[in-house]
DNA sequence: GTGAAAGCGCTAACAA
DNA sequence: TTGTTAGCGCTTTCAC
């Protein structure tokens, strides 16, 4: 089933079914009606391959670092809900968690299969990496910081949010402000990725507020696993931490679990905070206390940064969302 | 930067270049690193569209319903492990949850990708469809009962896994013991899902033990909202049950949270127990009975299933996981 | 408004 | 073992 057997069935020529199917220019409605007809009746659908060898895939790629964290899907989602009735498909990779490798080849892959646009949630590469990517391929990176002129940016108003967080516990009355970070992988180290951001600020609020001395900073991961291991870091400190603000909701779920295990109560003993504000945070259960992004709106952003770029905007756009802070039970004054 | 390209840099012909690509039958050493040393100093890629026209795309397709669920990252992990040593990447697709309709979509787009293998995990298609795509692109699909010349089959023993959740509750004493269940969009219905099998597993226990007075459904969905809204219609019966049985952890969460919101204690007041085991399961404060089953295997073996079909296997596997019951603090006697 | 024909970058017959 | 060459199914000039 391929464009020659439309075309003759229709009794036309290929040119006039290849416009028909892009809605290009220069074809009369009659045409058209009988083109679509001889498609519905035939079945047929266009190979993306072939396609690519001369013009758009009709792809969007988007790297996620895992689909582990339950905020990811919000941005997913918005995203495809932005690119679908522009006829686009939106494909997932996962870059591997904390390993730039790994990440590389998911880009690659990406890149590869000439996709028309790539989102890269929170990407570890550098900025040069990042940028010859962005060069051949239109490109919005969501979650870092730093400017470029070749890719669009996405990204929460980290300080921001980090400000609410610590903000909060301090006036609650904590001192003894624990944080758990995410150490990346690469040696490059981008200062400019969120999790990076969210830690100078943590230290730079602390600071401000001269508890300079009650820093203390446990460099895991973004992750359960991750959260629990830096907080039984955290724990071993004396005296321990009264709080402990985590990055992220997944490390602070994994906080909470080793709190559970240390014999500790929360918020009695010790108060927890996250970031993200995922679905699971508003379980009772949890009722983490967490900073807010909007994550629809962030994808639903970046999917039409994306388009504006496959139709040729060259100039490059930043995108900020303010975060807010959500005050749930795991948070009360210390003991 | 093309396959000539890198043939004239190296002093030979393309042909040599495409079977050291492909590592194939017919090539000296020497040749080989020839070809090899020119990819690696002009930083060739092959395009994988080229590659599509004529062979493989050394890609595999997952198609998952949503990626809301901390179960599929296991799949999806197992998989990956599995075939990236062969050289094939592993690209996501959403299904769009309910709608017959988003994952034909979905699946359509794998497809005109030309994947070289698709894993279709709880796909709401009916089996002619299936076996339709598989005719074409080796197939597997995880989470259904029903067998298959065409496809390969990867599940859980869904039977035996209700049967251990419903019997652990029956063994605790609860009657009144209901069950949070999916409803499926589609209207071909197809009773070889793992959410037909677990509600139907469900309604035979519960007969087979005399309480067949006591059977209550509630066909929401596996999601967190699904079990919410499930959870709310099973307390309007009066008496109210004593025991939920979620079909999945994500719905058990949902129940958790209406049964917080009508001020009844968990397991004091009702007992909740899920299926799938996710980790967050076994967070202290959610502390959910559940019941395992391996994804990590699942994922790897249908890896391995897609490669053998690949390389031209013709026959038909059916791979069945034995699931195990994982008590926790959610369950106890009812008051 | 419509169609003929070239060519995108690969792979696989086939020839040497 | 190596190279020549004919396509794969589309899109896109460029005539008409």
């Amino acid at each position: 089933m391929t464009i020659t057997d439309v075309a003759s069935h229709a009794q036309v020529s290929t040119t006039a079914v290849s416009k028909v199917l892009r809605n290009a220019y220069g074809v009369s409605p009659a045409m058209r009606d009988r083109v679509r007809a001889a498609i519905d009746e035939l079945g047929y659908r266009p190979q993306a391959a072939a396609r690519a060898m001369r013009g758009r895939t009709f792809t969007i790629g988007v790297l996620l670092p895992h689909i582990r964290n339950p905020f990811f899907p919000d941005i997913v989602d918005g995203m495809t809900e932005q690119v679908a009735d522009a006829g686009y498909q939106v494909i997932m990779v996962q870059g591997g968690g904390a390993t730039p490798t790994a990440e590389r080849r998911a880009i690659e892959a990406l890149v590869d299969r000439q996709v028309d646009g790539i989102l890269m949630i929170a990407p570890l590469a550098s900025r040069t990496q990042l940028e010859e990517v962005a060069a051949t391929t239109p490109t919005v990176v969501l979650g870092r910081h730093e400017r470029s002129a070749v890719y669009d940016s996405v990204l929460d108003d980290d300080e921001a949010g980090t400000e609410l967080a610590v903000g909060h516990l301090i006036a609650l009355g904590h001192r003894r402000i624990a944080h758990i970070a995410q150490k990346d992988g690469s040696r490059s180290r981008p200062a400019a990725l969120l999790h990076a951001i969210r830690a100078r600020t943590y230290e730079r609020v602390m600071t401000e507020h001269g508890l300079a001395d009650h820093i203390a900073v446990a460099a895991t991961s973004y992750t359960e696993e991750g959260g629990h291991r830096g907080t039984r870091q955290l724990l071993a400190a004396t005296p321990r931490p009264t709080a402990i603000f985590a990055g992220a909701d997944m490390a602070a779920f994994g906080a909470l679990a080793a709190l559970h295990e240390a014999g500790l109560r929360v918020p009695a003993d010790v108060s927890v905070a996250g970031y993200d504000n995922t679905s699971m945070a508003a379980l009772a259960h949890i009722s983490l206390t967490s900073v807010d992004q909007d994550g629809a709106i962030m994808g639903r952003t970046a999917g039409r940064l994306l388009l504006e770029r496959v139709e040729g905007r060259a100039s490059s756009v930043r995108f900020v969302v303010t975060p807010t802070l959500v005050p749930r039970a795991s948070t009360a004054p210390p003991p």
